[in-house]
DNA sequence: AGCACGCCGACT
DNA sequence: GTCGGCGTGCTC
């Protein structure tokens, strides 16, 4: 026997099957083997077996050893394989998305611990037998005949070890291992409250179970109850004895979701995300591999839990940009979930009140199912937002963060015992230091970007590499001591609050207070207690929580996102704001939203607080369609980097030249073609060059090509990167 | 990705 | 004369 494998090796030239021959009959499909390869060891994946070898059978190897009973699927073969073509990845890297990293390299085992019982029933001459200088081992006995099973560490630590071993020498008791299963959020559990469906949600539920499309996309403002659509459909999955796979945004956001699981279907749930401990992640996947868990929870990733025989895939807030990955293999979550979906002939539920244009769009077209849920639960109606134009604030002599206005409205709010959100997506106290002298702005020293103040650590930070260095006191340039604090981040708000409201509890949630694994949670649940009057934070507040007390959100600065030149800046401040007005007034409490901005005209942020989604979609759909954006054309970014800023330009220009031929030749199919430096001039020591293309979708062979090209100039020296519609093109 | 092989500069 | 730089090619 002959077997193809796959090794973990992850690099486009060795991305390919090598032959291996089988030392005995138990290799099987979807195994992971340990092979030889070039002169060291490697772990593989056996794709398929065959009785001939296509190689010189001189060279071919054998299989050393087996690493564990297949973990890999048809299904999942099949997803390598696709996504492999749709990412212009390797195998290797697909195929390590399916396992929990730490089962690579061997490097944790599932984790036992020794347990303590009795053997047999023990009888009044037992005790008897064991002499009466062994005292100890009489109590020990007495209080494990008394219960079931204990923990030996527990027994021994009362008990003694040498009581302990004499028991277990004369057969009174056993010692076992039991494997220890490291369940996450143990202390979640929610008290199981019955609910009934509102029409709406019936309509939503029969929609997507009736529909004969495959993707439905759920299409409900926020607070409309679409959580529990979401769980009537997964429990119709599991009645029927299938799984089921969630999804949502963020990771911060899968306690509350999985607490609502476990309310309802018992333990048989299990959470997925990378911010799990290595242990963690690997039990809970062995509990959805071996089917004791039927319900997955988690963040992107998810969606490759190992899953059998799904019967509903959800992603809630399926626009989120979190969705597409933003390292290699660069896939697109929801086409993931369609493979999925489709292979298992389940159903895929697109949840959220501002859609993707691109999903909206193919729910038009009838691609999509569309099911809508017109109303919020309580019926209330959506918060009043309040526009300020700062511009006239500055006239009237207020320099300040926040207007008279959200000062009057915070103030209001405070009084009235409820609580407030501060939003801004600028985390650290300034985004820039600027020397008052000479105007010099402190860069990183290996990034071409400003380094943003954190007083919390009295350091500059740069955001993009991660370097970190002490706070100055003067300008590196002319030495003044006058520096100048530009574009505030939460921490100065924090800051500017605390001068404004000395008595206001608050808190900060950004990525720097969000470090530590239960970082999220324990901002979230203190806030949600009400154990603080004012939340700041930035987009990470945003999304999905509910606070029932929250009856003002003030949004500071609501052009920032705007003026991101990207195309899809108008789309995402959309959604931002819509999101961040709708963590107001969810419960009993009216709420309101403060939006301050220095455009007050643009359409999109008129839009966003009328809470427009359709004429923001028409207006939207045009444009790209003028202007050939996506969802019509699809935006080509191969980018050049390297330490040496001469390579990276010749790379560049090599494949422009050669690239400009299939342009030239074909020049219907391409909406715009050029070269130039990246806005990101340098990252991390490595100069950044690109081609940005945007092409139209008639010809399926053209990426292909030109991806080709791009690969000829990678190079030990110059790392090349092909991004097709990337969230960052920065 | 690793690792070996192989051809040109500064040293005892 | 050699030691060692890293450019190129291979791994079933």
């Amino acid at each position: 026997m002959f077997a193809d494998v796959i090794v973990d090796v992850n690099h486009s030239e060795v991305d390919k099957v090598f032959e291996y021959s089988c030392p005995s009959d138990e290799i099987e499909v979807g195994m992971r083997v340990k092979v030889p390869f070039g002169n060291s060891l490697t772990e593989g994946i056996v794709i398929a077996l065959k009785n001939s070898s296509n190689f010189p059978e001189s060279k071919v190897k054998s299989i050393i050893s087996v690493i564990e009973s297949p973990v890999l699927t048809d299904e999942t073969l099949a997803l390598t394989e696709f996504m492999r073509k749709k990412y212009y990845c390797t195998r290797a890297s697909v195929l390590r998305l399916f396992l929990p990293s730490e089962m690579r390299k061997g490097k944790i085992k599932e984790k036992f611990i020794s347990k303590i019982k009795i053997s047999r029933q023990i009888f009044e001459n037992d005790f008897e037998a064991l002499g009466k200088t062994a005292k100890k081992q009489r109590e020990a006995l007495l209080f494990l005949a008394c219960g079931d099973e204990f923990f030996l560490s527990e027994i021994t630590e009362k008990f003694g070890t040498s009581a302990i071993k004499g028991l277990n020498e004369k057969g009174l008791v056993t010692v076992f291992k039991v494997q220890n299963v490291r369940s996450p959020y143990k202390q979640l559990s929610g008290e199981k409250k019955s609910v009934s469906l509102t029409e709406s949600q019936k309509n939503a539920v029969f929609s997507v179970l009736n529909t004969d499309k495959m993707t439905t996309l759920l299409f409900g403002v926020t607070g409309s109850g679409k959580t529990e659509v979401y769980l009537s459909l997964i429990e119709k999955a599991l009645s029927e004895g299938k799984t089921a796979i969630m999804l949502v945004p963020e990771i911060a956001l899968t306690p509350q979701m999985l607490k609502q699981l476990r309310a309802r279907f018992s333990d048989g749930a299990a959470i997925l995300h990378s911010g799990l401990s290595a242990g963690e992640r690997f039990d809970e996947w062995w509990r959805i591999k071996n089917g004791d868990a039927r319900v997955v929870i988690g963040a992107r990733s998810a969606i490759f839990a190992p899953a059998k025989d799904v019967g509903v895939i959800i992603i809630d807030e399926e626009h989120d940009g979190s969705y597409l990955s933003e390292s290699v293999p660069r896939y697109d979550t929801i086409e993931v979930a369609q493979f999925r979906a489709n292979f298992n002939n389940a159903k895929l539920v697109l949840g959220s009140a501002t859609p993707s244009i691109d999903s909206f769009l193919k729910a038009q077209n009838g691609e999509y199912n569309l099911a809508e849920l017109p109303e919020r639960i309580n019926k209330k109606p959506l918060p009043e937002v309040e526009f300020i134009d700062m511009r006239k604030e500055v006239r009237r002599g207020n320099s300040s963060y926040f207007s008279s206005a959200l000062k009057d409205e915070l103030e209001k709010c405070l009084k009235d015992g409820n609580q407030a959100m501060i939003f801004l997506n600028q985390r650290g106290y300034s985004k820039t230091v600027v020397c008052t002298e000479c105007g010099h702005v402190q860069k990183c020293p290996n990034c071409d970007v400003s380094l943003t103040y954190h007083k919390e650590d009295n350091s500059l930070l740069c955001h993009y590499c991660g370097a970190k260095f002490k706070m100055i006191s003067a300008c590196t340039e002319c030495g003044s001591k006058f520096l100048r604090y530009g574009n505030a981040g939460t921490e100065r708000i924090v800051d500017e609050l605390k001068k404004l409201f000395p008595t206001a509890k608050i808190l900060r949630m950004d990525r720097d207070t969000t470090q530590t694994k239960e970082g999220h949670f324990s901002i979230l649940s203190a806030f949600s207690e009400k154990k603080a009057d004012i939340l700041v934070g930035t987009q990470m507040i945003a999304k999905g929580h509910d606070f029932p007390f929250v009856s003002l959100v003030g949004i500071l600065d609501a052009d920032q996102s705007l003026h991101f030149s990207d195309y899809r800046s108008a789309e995402r401040t959309f959604q931002l704001l819509t999101q961040v007005a709708g963590r107001s007034g969810r419960a009993d409490v009216a709420g309101k939203v403060v939006l301050q901005t220095y455009s007050p005209d643009n359409p999109v942020l008129r839009q966003a607080i009328k809470y427009d989604y359709l004429g923001f979609f028409k207006n939207e759909i045009s444009v790209r369609k003028a202007t050939s954006f996506p969802p019509f054309t699809d935006i080509i970014r191969i980018l050049f980097s390297a330490v040496d800023d001469q390579k990276v330009v010749e790379a560049t220009k090599g494949a422009y030249n050669e690239l400009s031929v299939i342009h030239n030749n074909e020049k219907e199919k391409f909406r715009f073609f050029g070269a130039m430096k990246s806005p990101i001039k340098r990252l991390q020591n490595k100069y950044r060059y690109q081609i940005l293309m945007r092409i139209t979708k008639d010809d399926d062979t053209l990426k292909d090509r030109i991806y080709a090209i791009s690969q000829k100039y990678a190079s030990r020296n110059v790392l090349v990167s092909f991004e097709v519609n990337s969230n960052n093109l920065s």
